[in-house]
Order: structure tokens, then C-alpha cells, then sequence
DNA sequence: TTAAAATTCAGGGAAAACCCCCAGAAAAAT
DNA sequence: ATTTTTCTGGGGGTTTTCCCTGAATTTTAA
């Protein structure tokens, strides 16, 4: 018998699965959790077999939680689960020591197909996320290599959500009483963290990656 | 016997969502899609009650849908499905004839009695939505009223997505050998057309709306 | 077939963003 | 306690975007 956790914010995604999972008699589902800090603080009392994580979650997103529960129990398998397959984000979420990647169209039988593979030790992707990562193999090995998950400070997040609500330099300067020059600084950081070029690189990837906390 | 139908592109929430209504007895999950596409021309054959409908789906996305459904079955119940709460788009679904509308993570409850409320000719709002557009009524109805869901031209949606990949007016002429006017003039109907005023708020809607087809 | 929308082009000017350099003070982490 | 990161500020300059105007051609829809 494996007992699985799952973590996902969406009540609809974790009813679902865990019924799913029900059915299945060397599953047992053993504890529901609707955010990653919720889950961290639970594994102390009791502690699974898997783990399937949401990547894109608030307050704390599942590739720090990954990195976070690895340190604690390197035996207690990860099964990242995300509604997109974005090259990178997989790498890192592997990098980070995830056992495996579900995307959330993959089937009943490939998550139990999963669940089964990490239990054994094995790592499990499926065949979309492997020729994602295969295809982009040679484009973008340097790139990922020396990034880890871009991680913005309190003051460059702030002003990420306000360049994405449409704020200009001179707007988000008077807004936090802070200097023209000062932001300009910020937004260059924030471009080099993110790798990026321009404004819409910025946007796109803290959309992407949900670095911000959207409560539009 | 309420017969429910499921569209969403995702094949775990679909399995999910199936067996979660399965249980219940008054409930009787028909059919299931993987896009809108597939529903539409479904329905001519068989025609269920309610429809449960994705609004993100590559292809053709909710909202498109639910007008072109309501056209042809007004009585056809349609309950929207959505990741993301956001005010523009629930309204939008709305006016264009969803009888309710369910965020992601709404529970098992809240799902059965939206299906009840909305086969009885009743709309259903989650109390989140309905605080949402309450909350939001007095900042933004003239803009909500009078633009539809945007809808670009094929020569701006690929600029559009030009843009999204953080190439400069410059790059996007000599790429698709037209003058840096003719970019220009198109980012400036994107903008009006979207209703923003700079790249941050291109990229912005454009992610949040699905107006691209992002295939990275 | 006629009206509407899309695509093309351009000049001039203002605003904003981007890029280089630097550097001190405060806060956080080791 | 010391190193690292964050936050603050700025000078000077280039590039890009934004905004105004106007308009011809092609394609699509009514």
C-alpha cells in the first residue's frame, strides 16, 4: 500500500484526484493539503510514501516547496503536477528534486503509472514532458543551468506588479515616494534576475512563473 | 436525472470532475470533451441537460463557445469553469449566456448545487464570485460594457505574440519584411483595441485572456 | 456590391524605457 | 561580526515606445 499526499490549491483538482486515487487498492490517499506551507508543516506527524505537488500555488510556490521537503526527507518521493509544460520550469522543478513531472491533462493510468515508477525509485516523465525537454535540449542548456527559480526581493516584486498594472517609472516613483533613478535601478535588476530584455519579457515571465500575487 | 456534460481540456480534472459527480445519484455524467470543438459538434447527436465548460482551452476558448452553444440550444444550461476569478472575464461569460459560473476551487458541494440551481432555470454565483463583481461594479462597467472580448486580426495577434517574445518594433518589420510604420501602427490598434495603454498591459491581457497560442 | 475592417506606409515629436557607469546606507544572512 | 543582498540615489546617453496626424490598397463581411 503507498500512501499518497496530494497538495494543489484548486478543491476541485484535489477531490478529484483523491477519489481517483481511491479506487485503486494499493493507493491510499492518506492527506489533502491546499497550500505548500500547509503541507510542510503536516509531514513532521505524518509522513508519506509520495508527495503530488502543484507547481503554481500562492504564498509559496511548489519548486521552493520541493527544494524545502528534499532537505528535510530525501526519501519522500515528489511528483510535480502543473497546467503547463514549459521547458525550464520542469528543468528546475527536477533540478530541485522532483522524482517527476504529471502534467494536469496526463490520464488516470499515467498518474498511477507515476505514483508506482517514484515509489520504486525510478523517475517518471511523461512522454510530452520528455520530448519538451529533449527538443529544447540545445537551445537553452546554458540559460537554465546558471538561473535558479528568479527570486525578486519585496520592493522589486512591488514594482513588477506595478509595471504589470500599466505603471510607468515616473508613477511608481511618486507612488512609493522613492527617486526616478531608484526604480529604473529596481526594474534593471529585476530584468537581469528574470533574464529578460524588455518590459514584455518582464511581464511575461512574472505571469508565467507567477512570481506575483495577482489579486486583480 | 440531471445529464451533465463536461468540456475541459485538462484529462485530470475531467476524470476527477467525472467521478466526483458520479457519486451522486440525481446526476449522470453523459458526456466528455477535451475542447470546445468537440462538444459543439457532439451536441447535435446528444444533448445533455447542463454543460460544464472550460473557459482556458486552446482552440477555441469558453466564451466563444458558450455563445455559439446558447445560439443553438437557449436552453441548454451552461456553467462556466475557470483557474482564474477575474471580474472582466466572469462577466463576459455571463453576457454571453453562461447560467453560472465556478471557480477551480470551489468544493464538490458547491458544483452539485450550481448544477441544481442552474437545471432549475436558476443562475448560480459562488459568494467569491459574486463579491468580486460587486466589488468591482462602480471602477469599470463603461469599459466592460462597451468592449467585447477582444478580438485581433491574424497580422496583430502575430505581432502581438512578436512582442510577447521581446522583440522590438524594429525586429518584428525586418522579420516580417513590412516597415517599421506598418508595426507601429499595429501595436497602436492592439492597444486600443485591448484597452491598455502600454507593452506591459499588451502582455498582460494577452496571457490572461489566452489571446495567443503559446506553443514554447 | 457597397460598406467595413485589415494591412500597408510615413513624418514629427514627446515620453518612456533601456544601458553604461558608479556608490553609500540599510537590512539580512552566514 | 562580517559578508552579501537590498534599497537607495544619480549622470549621461541611446533606443524604443508612445502619440498625433494622415492615407492608399487589399481583404472581408453585410
Amino acid at each position: 500500500m503507498i500512501k499518497v499526499c496530494i497538495t494543489d490549491d484548486h478543491q476541485l483538482v484535489l477531490e478529484g484526484l483523491k477519489i481517483l486515487l481511491d479506487g485503486e487498492h494499493e493507493i491510499q490517499v492518506s492527506q489533502c493539503y491546499r497550500s505548500a506551507v500547509q503541507l510542510i508543516s503536516a509531514l513532521k506527524d505524518n509522513l508519506p510514501d509520495v508527495v503530488l505537488l502543484d507547481i503554481n500555488m500562492p504564498e509559496m510556490n511548489g519548486i521552493e516547496a520541493c527544494k524545502i521537503i528534499k532537505k528535510e526527507y530525501p526519501n519522500l518521493k515528489i511528483i510535480a503536477l502543473s497546467m503547463i509544460s514549459e521547458s525550464n520550469l520542469i528543468k528546475l522543478m527536477l533540478k530541485n528534486g522532483a522524482d517527476g513531472y504529471l502534467h494536469k491533462n496526463a490520464g488516470k493510468d499515467e498518474i498511477i503509472e507515476a505514483i508506482h515508477d517514484v515509489q520504486q525509485g525510478k523517475k517518471f516523465l511523461s512522454q510530452e514532458i520528455s520530448d519538451i525537454i529533449i527538443g529544447q535540449e540545445h537551445k537553452d542548456d546554458h540559460k537554465v543551468s546558471n538561473s535558479p527559480f528568479p527570486k525578486l526581493s519585496r520592493r522589486e516584486e512591488q514594482i513588477l506588479e506595478m509595471i504589470i498594472d500599466e505603471k510607468t517609472t515616473q508613477e511608481i516613483s511618486e507612488q512609493l515616494f522613492i527617486s526616478f533613478g531608484t526604480v529604473e535601478t529596481h526594474r534593471r535588476n529585476i530584468m537581469i534576475k528574470l533574464g529578460v530584455k524588455n518590459t514584455a519579457g518582464m511581464v511575461r515571465t512574472a505571469l508565467e512563473y507567477q512570481l506575483i500575487h495577482n489579486n486583480k
